[in-house]
DNA sequence: CGTCTCATTGATCCGCCTCAATAGCTGTGG
DNA sequence: CCACAGCTATTGAGGCGGATCAATGAGACG
């Protein structure tokens, strides 16, 4: 797995990513209880399976996770994907084990707090809690969108949403975003997060960049060439998705 | 709409599903707070509307009500059904916009507390606090539950799973639940929760009655003959899914 | 009794899945 | 250096599950 050329390879987007969070705006004490947990990771690590013992939250800083659930028939769908500057906590609703199966995707970092810690913190700190609410709508609107999508929306639209999502997740929300970007995801990981099978996915692609919408390279480099086009197949409203889909504001 | 008819005829459930909280552990000036944001609604109405201001968190008392949202072709997939005893904060991450459209299929009465008010309250009452903690993970995994079946499973999973759902939360997660319940939903709004088409909806519940998992009378009024079997196309864990899936204790 | 809504059933169609074969890329060992 | 294996993307062929369209019941209601 080259996750690690990934990252490597568009420096200025990673330290933008690394440090999602305005360091001027968070006391020192946050910064200092995060790097106290934090813990590196390989690609391909899994750091949590569905059903086990789960007292932490994770906070992540580096690199892509992504949070899945099965069917015993090893069918599994990708709940959803974790990326720099995301809290999750993955618990159930009886607080203490795990509501899925945690696996890394690249290499990186990540932050695991204890839940004691993490919920004092949150007490202590009202603006922290705030952002963290905020994160979880976020969150769950992004959730929401997709489940929207896999009921009623057709492969092309499902895969139109998800590259708008990566995209703007990536730049955080700004003004204007980047068309070119990567996601270190195969096409069957993609397939698993939108209900389609890979096959469908590069079929899906493919003829995208028939239609002059986007063009992909070596394992999953995005260029956007027509962002309207690609707006319109993903059923999105722009300025909507922008405002409730993403946040990355402390 | 027979609504008020669908309440009256089993009393002894209404009453268990409008008062899920016990009286006795919840501080009087919380019950006082509920019942004074309180208001009767009847069947069909609509109380929010996706994108309009919501300053407000609904405390379901009795009745039903659904969350959805729509795709611009007029595409509706219905995000979550709302029952006697959960609370729903609509807001999206921007804090004061609802993020789907609430309306009612049946008569019933909601708390519509302010969101302030109700962050009070939660910071004054810890207890309250993680009750409403536990019931939004309940649903948050409810959630995930259904979404791993718009992706991966079959309509007669879907449905199958759906049934249980309801099942389990209309009697409160108890270990002995009834086989015989009514939902106060049509086909079409079964469908646009499970991300099928009324008719399919309907060739499906014919199965399970052909095959002897059930029974629909008028107007999906459901006995389940064979629950085993039911829980076996379902895909789910029994024991794992009350657990996750159900929180009305508090 | 006419209307309205909803459930039911049949017929047909199509989007996506599955299976299968090929090709490209990466890493590995001889 | 080549040969090989492993993994992913790509493309074709064929099949199926569920959508859509349409017609008929069947209650509920005015």
């Amino acid at each position: 797995m080259s996750a690690q050329l990934l990252l490597k390879d568009r420096p200025q987007l990673v330290s933008k990513q690394a440090l999602p969070l305005k360091k001027a705006d968070i006391a020192k004490d946050f910064q200092a209880v995060l790097s106290q947990y934090a813990r590196a990771f390989d690609a391909g690590s899994t750091l949590l399976i569905e059903g086990e013992a789960c007292k932490a939250v994770f906070v992540q800083m580096d690199g892509w996770m992504h949070l899945s659930k099965s069917l015993e028939g090893g069918q599994t769908q990708i709940i959803e994907f974790v990326l720099p500057g995301d809290v999750i906590d993955a618990s159930s609703a009886d607080g203490s084990t795990a509501s899925g199966t945690l696996e890394t995707l690249t290499c990186g970092r990540v932050s695991v707090v204890p839940r004691h810690i993490w919920t004092a913190l949150l007490r202590e700190r009202v603006e922290l809690h705030r952002f963290a609410q905020r994160m979880d709508a976020a969150r769950q609107a992004r959730l929401v969108e997709r489940m929207l999508r896999l009921g009623k929306g057709s492969a092309e639209m499902r895969v139109a949403y998800a590259l708008i999502e990566f995209l703007m997740r990536l730049d955080g929300g700004g003004v204007r975003p980047q068309s070119r970007f990567r996601i270190p995801l195969t096409q069957q990981q993609l397939g698993d997060y939108l209900g389609l099978s890979s096959v469908h996915i590069c079929r899906t692609l493919r003829r995208m960049v028939r239609n002059d919408v986007l063009d992909v390279r070596d394992h999953m480099e995005v260029q956007i060439n027509d962002m309207d086009a690609l707006v319109a197949l993903s059923g999105l409203d722009r300025q909507a998705f922008r405002k409730a889909i993403v946040t990355r504001q402390f």
